[in-house]
DNA sequence: TCACTGATACTCT
DNA sequence: GAGTATCAGTGAA
């Protein structure tokens, strides 16, 4: 029996390509994270693209360069994970070619694996002890799925084809989903940025965070 | 099912 | 000192 579902780590040329391209390609896909001899595997459901070149949401919009933001301009294929809101952190995988500021907002995740764990970690109780509301509310958003996947900064700027972290695919598994495409969520200060359809999500899927009304 | 709000700490100006 | 790619709790309908 394999611990990891037959999930593999996808070729690290996956990440080479535009953010709006690889954030559609997430889709479908496993975020892998082990640690202490466990596995948590979640099912990514819903991305965002930020494009530093074009695009006033991003925080590496216009060339801007502070050491937080460094990792937006690093080569496709690290993360990304910065602390917001004083309590909440927000994990995104880093594309295209190095000095090339863009990445992914991973939104929210399904989860399929450690799912005990992933309750631990959210709320502190056995998995068989939630109600119905905390289950869904395990991975379905930005943060939530940082707090349940153990991610914060001390897994800044790691690679994401490595053991303790990384972007997985199951041989042979069909991708045949429908996807929606509209606005992205919590940037109103991004002018024109704010209306681009840059956010993708698995349709009907019961994790995602916010559900666009289009999809209603 | 909504809308509103306080919590909270880090980063940059 | 101000702003933030969020969340959970509350209260009204």
């Amino acid at each position: 029996m394999n611990t990891l579902m037959d999930v593999k780590k996808v070729n690290d040329n996956f990440f080479a390509e535009d953010a709006r391209i690889v954030a559609k390609k997430l889709l479908g896909r496993y975020l892998v994270r082990q640690y202490d001899g466990r596995v948590l595997i979640g099912r990514i459901v819903e991305t965002e693209s930020y494009i530093g070149s074009i695009d006033k949401a991003c925080h590496a919009y216009g060339g801007k360069k502070t050491p937080k933001i460094l990792p937006l301009y690093m080569q496709g294929g690290v993360s990304y994970i910065y602390s917001i809101y004083g309590m909440y952190y927000c994990f995104n995988t880093i594309t295209g070619e190095e000095d090339d500021a863009q990445g992914v907002l991973i939104r929210a995740v399904e989860p399929v694996m450690g799912i005990e764990e992933m309750s631990i970690n959210r709320f502190n109780k056995e998995f068989s002890e939630l109600t119905s509301k905390e289950l869904l509310n395990l991975t379905s958003g930005p943060s939530k799925l940082c707090i349940a996947l153990k991610l914060d900064k001390n897994l800044n700027k790691h690679s994401l084809l490595s053991d303790e972290l990384f972007i997985g695919e199951k041989e042979n598994e069909s991708y045949d989903f429908d996807i929606i495409e509209c606005k992205r969520i919590g940037i109103d200060y991004a002018e024109e940025a704010k209306d681009f359809l840059w956010r993708y999500y698995i349709k009907g899927n019961k994790f995602i965070s916010i559900k666009d009304k289009i999809d209603k």
